[in-house]
DNA sequence: CGTTGATTTGACCCTAATCAACTTAGGTGG
DNA sequence: CCACCTAAGTTGATTAGGGTCAAATCAACG
């Protein structure tokens, strides 16, 4: 890992959407308030595909991600949605309400702190400081979401992909880990649901961008962009379908 | 209009999404602040398809809709797609870094209170309770962008519509008016792009509902559900695609 | 009443959904 | 360590729904 917590829960601001940030990464809690959450959290494991709670469900606690990667998502009907990806040092489980506003599972084998809602808001009311980061991250989260949105307005799958895959590359540069591949911790249903495709026409949407070398895959987890160009195109906001 | 601010800006707090909420909707200042937000903001107005920023744009002022709909959309290469409306008494145009981060333009006719950032700012720091209420605003907004996230995964158009129809139709009974038909603000190039469909198809999704009976239009910008179960369960997020 | 732009409709094409068969990768137990 | 088992992913054939483009309406406005 490179990035590990020495002491507590950590919860890092990252906005992968400003290219050549170089501070694009920075702790929000300090090392006291980090002790603070802490002495209250505990450590929990996932195992892969592990459910860790569901929509409607009554919030005890929010989760702050060791290692891993989550799967917010919600049920319609028939299928799953994903509606995030969660990842090392975010926050999640935070409901407004009361309930979680929607399920969570693991997307890979996770560790994470669990923090105890009813404390986490005892502390929160002691220190306006933590507050104010905390309304920092839930920005980000409306970012993402605003992200997601647009990414789902692309029709085309081998878009909507590329999109994804900047999405990943950037927030690896971010944690700053090796960008000469790309990683993808989640398995490709998990990736299907949060682009809204099936599985199927996701394994062809890698295949065209494979055939077209716009990337080439070293297995199922690992490829690297070839043609820097092409892919740009695609996945830019900016640009155009194709 | 049926609920019109006396005095200078009106900022509503509306849940569209907790059906039976009979205060759903509540004034966010009072008379002071609204005051205070008149003395430094003045009334705009923008005819129906005007401009109203740019994304990029450096942001010199946020506006505060007094009547009419304005559409926030982000362009992508040949189309553009609409990422919100923003109707009466929401606030538009805070940016996080001082530039507008998607454009604006009117749906309709247009009146607002234009508010110069550097003022707001200025008040901001002197009142705190302000503040909150803005995060609060904040916050529906992201609400909004996670639905619209989930309205776009589905595939079918006819859902889109209905769900957006939905959306339509909460919204006008938070703010009171008369819920026996749908009132349809915008043009159907806006609704279609902000379903993420071509005028065309969002078109043939109009026709299909009509023909089902689920819905029948008196005209372009009104219409009646007529059959509420079959709508439901077309626009209801927790049901299958169909 | 004509002009202009917005919406609808039609014909055709293309992409992703579906369904099903097949392959691969991971995990289990011998 | 290997054979097996199972879940996940890929591939193929087919189909349905939406994109595209163009022509025809409609509607607002001068």
């Amino acid at each position: 890992m490179h990035t590990k917590p020495a002491v507590g829960p950590a919860i890092y601001a990252v906005d992968p959407w400003v290219p050549g940030n170089s501070h694009a990464r920075h702790q929000l809690l300090n090392d006291d308030e980090r002790a603070l959450l802490a002495k209250i959290s505990s450590i929990v494991r996932f195992k892969k595909g592990e459910a860790i709670y569901d929509e409607g469900e009554p919030a005890e606690a929010a989760f702050n991600i060791v290692s891993g990667v989550v799967a917010a998502y919600r049920t319609l009907g028939e299928g799953e949605i994903v509606t995030a990806f969660v990842f090392q040092g975010d926050i999640f489980g935070l409901s407004e309400e009361g309930r979680y506003s929607s399920s969570a599972k693991a997307a890979t084998a996770v560790v994470a702190y669990k923090i105890p809602l009813s404390a986490l808001r005892r502390i929160l009311d002691q220190h306006a400081d933590l507050d104010v980061d905390l309304i920092i991250k839930l920005c980000e989260g409306l970012r993402e979401s605003q992200r997601h949105a647009l990414l789902l307005a692309r029709k085309r799958a081998a878009t909507r992909l590329a999109m994804f895959l900047e999405l990943l590359e950037r927030l690896q540069i971010a944690r700053g880990e090796p960008a000469s591949e790309i990683h993808l911790p989640m398995g490709r249903s998990s990736m299907a649901a949060y682009l809204a495709l099936t599985p199927a026409a996701l394994s062809r949407a890698f295949k065209k961008l494979a055939a077209t070398k716009i990337i080439s895959a070293r297995d199922r987890r690992h490829l690297k962009i070839l043609d820097r160009v092409a892919f740009q195109k695609l996945a830019d906001t900016r640009s155009g379908e194709g």
